[in-house]
This record gives structure tokens, C-alpha cells and sequence, in this order.
DNA sequence: TCCGTTTTTGAATAATCGCTCAATTTCAAC
DNA sequence: GTTGAAATTGAGCGATTATTCAAAAACGGA
């Protein structure tokens, strides 16, 4: 058993996927992915195959840990409904942190980026915001069950209703506009979002 | 006086829009860009200076053409909010048609690309969205004014939150989805912005 | 200390990037 | 038909792209 592998894979990829949400799938060279993760050519492709490859698990990397923003918000509130509005803030305390790479999400600026000769990339963008779509419905349904929505709302439409808020949200805040405005922006859409909710969502 | 100019300038900005949209600022090489426009190199250097300089008189055709569509969109609504539905209507039959470039918006594509080292690109965009909400706030603070709003609601604030929903519309738009889930969206999006105004927003 | 295996290095690959410019073509004026 | 000026062409520029691989370095076991 010789030479133990220096690069600690984990660090690698969280160096990545800082840089891939910065910088997005193309504007990320493999000089810069070279720099900001210290690894050599050979390395890197040993390792990880390929850009491509390399941005597939920063991708699963990255969404692993919304999702689990979005659990533990879920976990420390006594409704669902709660639970969303709480994930939304807790969100837009998390992209305006100052060392936050990117307020705008890494997966709809995938979406956004990647064209049909990318299919493979294409396919797993679509299949990771369906997962959250399918997710949220279910949320929408129990909390329906629960008495949390107003008569006659479908969990389905209101799921991507929110994943669309949280999208506008988002990218609305990689405007070059105050911290504030984004706080105040978030609470305004909570506030739309009462027009579904069954008891008024205040703060 | 030798030689009229062959190519007409109107037709390339057309179709430099398109290939824009259709693939960004970064993922639109010379290369295809020559196809299609139909012109050498040459002539491209010589009628827009730069693949930046063609870029940026594209997004202003872009611009320009999103303006019209709201200004005509107001125009035929006989209250400042009925305009604002009718407008995201008509924006969602737009880009839901077969033969358009792409769903999502061309200037938050270039927004959610451009990074640091592009910085005269990225104010130009950052120009253009404070543009579209400095417009829109003086929308509402006439719908204000008009009794059109619930008291109390700030119209600045309502104008990046629709610019926000906008954005969200269109990027969720831009996921592989079916027609009519963007056609609810559109409609629950409505609903949504209806806890601002003083109406309820039937449709 | 030497061996054997694995990791790491970095020069070099072919392809593509945005762009330049001398040569050619084109058309109005005479 | 000839001339002159503008428009167009396309080969080719240097730089950068993602990727490869032979050589060197590193470390556990003997």
C-alpha cells in the first residue's frame, strides 16, 4: 500500500462547487478549477474523469446541502406552511451572507446555461427540479390534509408556484441591489403566498 | 460612392437576438454566429466592432421588443393592474410558442452568466432591470393612487416582486415542463399577486 | 535501503476561441 | 469601359480550451 491520496476528495469538491456556482458550468476553465481546488491536470482527471463529471458531483454536492437547508427548517417549525416561509428566510439569510459565491441558485444557472449539446446535463438539471417539485408536493399535500390550504388549492400547481418564488427570488437578488430590498422582497412573497395559505402568514 | 451594403442590419440584429437567446452570450461562438448571420468575419468586425458590441446592440433589440409587448399589454387593459395580468398572459403565449429561442429571459440568462471579469456587461444588465423596475414602480404608484392597491403597499417594493415573478415565471418556464403547467403557473401567479391588490383577480 | 505500487506532475496534444487584415469583389460615378 | 472607394472574403493570427500520458515523486512493506 503506497503513497495515500493527498487531495482530501470532500475539500476538492466543495472548492468546486464554490467556483461552478460562482463562475457557472462554462465560465469555469479547467485552469481556474486547477487553481482553486490545487490539483494538477492529472490529478483532477484521475479523480473525477472529467469537467463534466467533476461538475456532476459538485451539483450533487451542492444540492445535497439545500436540501437539507430546507429539512432542518421543516424539522424547527410546527406547520409546513411555517416550515416553507421559515426555509425562505433562512435562504435569504444564507445568499447574502458576504462569502456567499452566488446568490442566484447553481442549478437554475445550469438551467439557464445548457444547451440541447448537452443533453446529459440538461436531463440531470430537469431531473434534480423535478425531485424538488415532487417534494414540495408532497409537502402541499399533507399540509392540504392538515386544514394548512385554503379549499380547492392543488398541492401540485402550489409546489411550483414556490419552486418559481424561490427561482425569482434567487435571481432577483444576483441583481446588484441592497441586502434590505432582498429581506423585504422575501417577506412580499410570503405575503403573496397567504393567497393559498389558510390563516394570514404574518411576521 | 461604391458599393451599398449587402447585408441589412435589422436582419442580423434578428437573428443575433435569436442565437443569443437561444444559447448565451458565452455559449454563442463566432463561429456560429457567422452561420447565422450569413457574414464572414470581416463584415462582422466592421459593422458591430466586437462579439460584445454585436451582444449588446442584440439586447437592446430584445429589450426594446419586451417593452413594447408590456406598453401594448397596458395600453389595451383599462386599469394599471388588469394591464400587468393581461401582460403576463400574453408574455406566457409568447414564450410557450413553438419557434421561440428559449423561455427564459435573455437578460437574466446574461445576468445569472456574467461574472466579475465582464464588469461593463454586467452593469449594462444591472441597468436595464433597474430600468424595467424604476418603470414599474411608476405603474403601481399610479395604481396606488388610483385605489387600485391595498393600502399600505409600498410600490417599489410590488415592482420587484412582479419583476421577480417574472423572472421566476420564465425560468421555471424553462425547465422541460408542459405548456399547460406554465399556463396555470401564470394564472396562480395572478392569484398570488392578488394579496396586493384591492380587487380580487378573477380571470 | 530497496522494492513495488500509486499518486502526482506538467509538458504537450488537437481543437476551438475571438479577432485581424491583405486581397478580392462589387457597384456608383464618369 | 474605366476608375475609385467601400464592402466582403477567408486564411490565418496568438491565445485558450479540455484532455492525455510518460516521467517523476511519494510512501507502505520487506
Amino acid at each position: 500500500m503506497p503513497r495515500i491520496a493527498k487531495y482530501d476528495r470532500d475539500k476538492a469538491l466543495e472548492d468546486a462547487v464554490r467556483l461552478f456556482w460562482e463562475r457557472g458550468y462554462g465560465g469555469a476553465s479547467m485552469k481556474q478549477i486547477e487553481k482553486a481546488l490545487d490539483m494538477r491536470p492529472g490529478s483532477l482527471y484521475a479523480t473525477f474523469g472529467s469537467k463534466d463529471g467533476l461538475f456532476r458531483e459538485a451539483l450533487a454536492v451542492y444540492t445535497g446541502r439545500m436540501s437539507n437547508s430546507m429539512g432542518r427548517a421543516l424539522e424547527e417549525s410546527p406547520t409546513i406552511m411555517e416550515g416553507i416561509f421559515t426555509y425562505l428566510r433562512s435562504l435569504t439569510e444564507q445568499i447574502t451572507a458576504p462569502d456567499s459565491p452566488a446568490r442566484a441558485c447553481l442549478v437554475v444557472k445550469t438551467l439557464l446555461e445548457v444547451t440541447s449539446d448537452q443533453p446529459e446535463l440538461r436531463d440531470l438539471v430537469n431531473r434534480r427540479l423535478r425531485e424538488v417539485e415532487d417534494y414540495l408536493a408532497e409537502l402541499f399535500e399533507r399540509a392540504r390534509e392538515q386544514g394548512e390550504l385554503k379549499p380547492g388549492v392543488d398541492s401540485r400547481r402550489l409546489a411550483r408556484l414556490v419552486q418559481a418564488q424561490i427561482m425569482g427570488l434567487r435571481s432577483l437578488a444576483q441583481r446588484d441591489i441592497d441586502t434590505d430590498s432582498i429581506k423585504t422582497l422575501t417577506e412580499d412573497i410570503i405575503t403573496a403566498l397567504g393567497a393559498f395559505t389558510q390563516h394570514p402568514t404574518t411576521h
